[in-house]
DNA sequence: TCCCTGGAAACACAT
DNA sequence: GGATGTGTTTCCAGG
């Protein structure tokens, strides 16, 4: 068994162990040099596969932990597939035949299994789980974590980890997997130059064909272009326009399917070899790898990157070139690149700055290890604030690889999203990196049927290139000092994957159909002095995708009222789109468990409505003397399955002045929303998440919840209101990204729960016993996070800066940024470091909330990796990790 | 010629 | 298993 798999990973282990070295979401421990630990787990390939299955769990706290040092990474991978033990089933099979016979054969199947390798493209297979966008549930996301630990790790070690990524086949069918495996299995060696690269264009362009996984697309049915394979119906389409060579734009279309299983699974094969399938991977790629390496012309080399999602990225057309060899995450900084890029490194990609753009190398973030893409981050870390200044607009019709660009996404007010890092006063430019993620209800993370699509031309004034993380691709932006830090998002475009290809994956839980709502996410790392990172977040708005959709679902933009008395009646004035003169809108309050509690729909003035807004009276609650506020959500309704997303609102108790406009609210709310359950729904304040996050997440997702509730639909702005944080802008501050997604994690977030002051009273019976049974969990989870319990992040004064999350990045936390934040009552902050009795919903006054806020020693962020440590120790008795600290 | 777009046909999937 | 409705993906055409 292990054979295959160590090769897989031990290889990659070495590897990526030093170049993840120091794992992005473990503090510094991790980080430290030591750090590497080693992870001898990591290797345990066999435990890990087996564990996998039972202990999912684990294995995400591993990761994270883990990932640090190479080995963990390799886990994660791991992890990620156990999710979806689901599908034990086959890898099991596989796997067992490969024990007895072909450990090695096998085990890459099963490897390249989870990878699908399709999507890759964009999603790594690793990926798939984090894919698994929203739908992917908490696996997934967990998944995805992991799966960006892996990225990290392949990308750290690129080489050596042949590839990481496992591919995936693409799209296709069983086939299509195959084929990936194959492709996959390529290279096992690392010769195979794993990514990518290794095929040149041509030759996956070839060894397409015959394998053309695509095919199988499920499109391909439909309609067959012509290709140059001639690939059968879709795959034939691959038209290799994404070949790289064809494609002089590289990026836009670097289609994913095409390139995902082409492309895609060949680098991501890689890892997972075959022998066989290697060995023909070799052949077909050979020239390419060598090539890549070192020789082939940027071009050509991209393409060959491009094939493999993971490696490859589409880089620019200057210069970047994706450098299938390593990169340092150094060099560029940004993560991304690190895995991404392979390419350019040498040269290519540092080229980059030839670029007309006089972007020149960005500073990169120098932490190596930078959180995993479905982290959820703070918006604001100390003295920095990266805001959204101008929100995309609703809808924005995506374009398929088979479809040229539509374009940039546009503002609404017909101009591109702006984002500004405030508070950063550094003479060094920094990269924003721009991925699009999920905007379900679930944690925000990388959205596995789109991709951000870098723009290029002469209405595109941002300079920018794209990488490849984990099969997510992300745009990198520079952010100068010159413009205030700002940056005018006119080179984003969005592309749709097709949801065959993705949902073929193995491992993808989350389904494409329905699922065209998106958000931009952006993030920048600020290197501090003392050597540490701050990794900041913030998301958009919503982004409606299908052009059906767009025509047709209603959609709120913004709302003039958060919150009101329960006794209703004041008017409150929607805006947005495709609203009709029949249009309902419908006021509910969820349990916890989900359970509809209570619906009332609001009279609608049609006077005064009209297809971009809607004027209606807020319906009285079904209690008029609530004690603390109640979150609630209602929804436009043009028909029976066309409806908005829900927003959310506040019922608010008859004399309760407003409550605090913190940016809690926003979070908060999210938990009542319907749908969530405690677990899974652990509201955590998004600070919180933040702090939690180095931890990482998925420890949460032990917990079992999953998914937050999000604000759905709710445009963080107009939601927001109270919070200002919250402004329409995205709000990216609280949040964003976090409401909504923290779940898993920490959930327990019962912490949050606290935050919300709002012990609704829907909620709060409900909620109490939930958090009560999932007190234990939630202790549990404490240890893990004491910090992120008690980190306020952000927000809270405890000292605790609120980069802590990412401090995990950055060797120590930043105890310079404390977020002094404000105290008050402000549940959120409080929320953190409450014990879990704290959870217990508080129904009294958000004041209630009272929060003793234990200050945490700065060297809290050892502690806790430590305790972090220990945990994983104890957990995955299996693995072995050692753990420094 | 290429990029964007809007529109809609052709499919595929769900009910 | 067919009919119908809805959502997805691919084409086409115009600016």
């Amino acid at each position: 068994m292990k054979s295959a798999e160590e090769d897989a990973y031990s290889y990659p282990a070495s590897a990526s162990l030093s170049l993840p070295v120091s794992n992005p979401y473990l503090s510094p421990q991790y980080h430290s040099p030591h750090g590497g630990p080693s992870l001898s787990v990591a290797i345990t390939p066999a435990s890990s596969y087996g564990h996998q299955e039972n202990k999912v769990t684990l294995g995400f706290y591993t990761s994270p932990g883990m990932r640090p040092n190479s080995t963990p990474t390799l886990e994660s991978p791991r992890i990620e597939i156990t999710p979806y033990s689901q599908f034990p089933d086959e890898e099991e099979e596989e796997e067992g035949g490969s024990e007895g016979g072909t450990p090695v054969g096998n085990r890459i199947i099963s490897v390249a299994t989870l990878t699908l390798p399709n999507a890759d493209g964009y999603r790594d297979p690793s990926c798939l789980s984090p894919a698994s966008s929203v739908s992917s549930r908490s696996c997934h996301s967990e998944a995805s974590s992991y799966e960006s630990g892996l990225s990290c790790t392949y990308d750290t070690s690129p080489q050596n980890s042949p590839w990481q990524s496992p591919c995936v086949s693409p799209k296709g069918g069983s086939s299509s997997l195959h084929s990936c495996t194959l492709a996959a299995s390529p290279q096992p060696s690392p010769s195979g130059s794993p990514r990518t690269s290794s095929l040149t264009d041509d030759t996956w362009a070839t060894s397409r064909p015959g394998s053309s996984p695509q095919p199988s697309s499920p499109c391909g049915s439909k309609r067959k272009y012509s290709f140059n394979g001639g690939g059968g119906s879709g795959g034939g389409a691959y038209k290799f326009p994404y070949s790289p060579n064809q494609s002089p734009n590289p990026s836009p279309h670097t289609s994913p399917r095409l390139s995902m299983a082409e492309e895609t699974w060949l680098g991501n094969t890689n890892q997972y070899t075959n022998s066989a399938i290697v060995a023909a991977i070799n052949a077909l790629s050979t020239d390419g790898a060598v090539d890549m390496g070192e020789s082939l012309p940027l071009k050509t080399r991209r393409t060959g990157l491009e094939p493999c999602p993971s490696l490859s990225m589409k880089v620019e057309p200057r210069g970047e070139e994706l450098v299938s060899g390593e990169y340092s995450t150094s060099d560029y900084g940004s993560p991304s690149h690190m895995l991404f890029k392979k390419e350019g490194y040498s040269g290519g990609f540092l080229d980059v700055p030839q670029h007309t753009y006089s972007w020149s190398k960005p500073k990169t973030y120098i932490s190596p290890s930078l959180p995993a893409l479905d982290w959820q981050l703070p918006s604001s870390s100390g003295p920095y604030t990266l805001q959204i200044e101008v929100q995309p607009k609703s809808h924005h019709r995506a374009h398929y690889e088979t479809e040229g660009s539509r374009g940039a996404v546009k503002a609404l007010s017909g101009g591109h999203p702006v984002v500004q890092l405030h508070g950063y006063v550094e003479s060094e430019p920094l990269t924003l990196q721009l991925f699009i993620g999920t905007a379900d209800d679930r944690m925000l993370r990388p959205h596995a049927f789109y991709q951000v699509h870098r723009i290029t031309g002469k209405t595109v004034s941002t300079p920018s290139h794209e990488v490849l993380q984990n099969c997510t691709k992300l745009l990198e932006i520079p952010m100068l000092p010159e413009s205030n830090m700002k940056a005018i998002i006119d080179c984003a475009g969005i592309l749709k994957l097709r949801n065959s290809d993705i949902e073929l994956r193995k491992g993808e839980t989350d389904i494409g159909r329905k699922n065209t709502r998106v958000r931009m996410v952006f993030r920048v790392h600020i290197s501090q002095p003392n050597g540490r990172t701050i990794s900041l977040q913030a998301s958009s708005n919503p982004i409606e995708c299908s052009q059906r959709s767009a025509q047709e679902l209603p959609l709120v933009d913004k709302q003039s009222l958060d919150s009101c008395v329960a006794t209703g009646g004041k008017k409150m004035l929607l805006t947005g789109h495709n609203f009709q003169l029949d249009s309902k809108v419908v006021f509910v309050e969820n349990a916890q468990d989900g359970h509809h509690i209570w619906e009332m729909e609001a009279k609608v003035d049609k006077e005064a409505s009209k297809s971009t807004n809607l004027l209606i009276e807020i319906p009285t609650y079904r209690n008029q003397n609530i004690a603390s506020p109640v979150s609630v959500s209602f929804y436009v309704c043009n028909g029976k399955r066309r409806r908005s997303q829900c927003q959310h609102f506040k019922y608010l108790p008859p004399k309760v002045p407003t409550i605090k406009t913190e940016p809690h609210d926003d979070y908060e709310l999210p938990q009542h929303a319907p749908g969530f359950t405690l677990h899974s729904k652990p509201y955590y304040s998004p600070q919180v998440l933040s702090a939690a996050m180095p931890v990482d997440p998925r420890p949460v997702g032990l917990f079992g919840g999953a998914s937050c509730p999000q604000r759905l639909g709710g445009k963080p702005s107009s939601i927001a209101s109270p919070t200002s944080a919250s402004s329409p802008v995205g709000s990216p501050k609280l949040h964003d990204p976090s409401p909504t997604h923290f779940p898993k994690g920490l959930l327990l977030s019962s912490p949050q729960q606290p935050t919300g002051p709002l012990p609704s009273a829907t909620a709060s019976a409900t909620q109490v016993s939930a958090i009560q049974a999932t007190a234990a969990c939630y202790q549990q989870s404490v240890l893990f996070h004491p910090r992120v319990v008690s980190t306020p992040h952000l927000s809270t004064t405890t000292g605790t800066p609120p980069e802590r999350p990412f401090s995990s990045l950055s060797p120590s936390h930043a105890p310079t940024h404390e977020a002094p934040v404000s105290v008050s009552p402000q549940p959120p902050k409080g929320s953190p470091k409450r014990s879990p009795s704290a959870f217990l919903p508080q129904q009294g006054s958000p004041s209630s909330l009272a929060v003793s806020i234990k200050q945490e020693p700065q060297e809290l962020d050892q502690m806790y990796l430590d305790d972090v440590n220990e945990i994983i120790r104890n957990d995955l008795s299996s693995i072995t990790v050692h753990s420094h600290a």
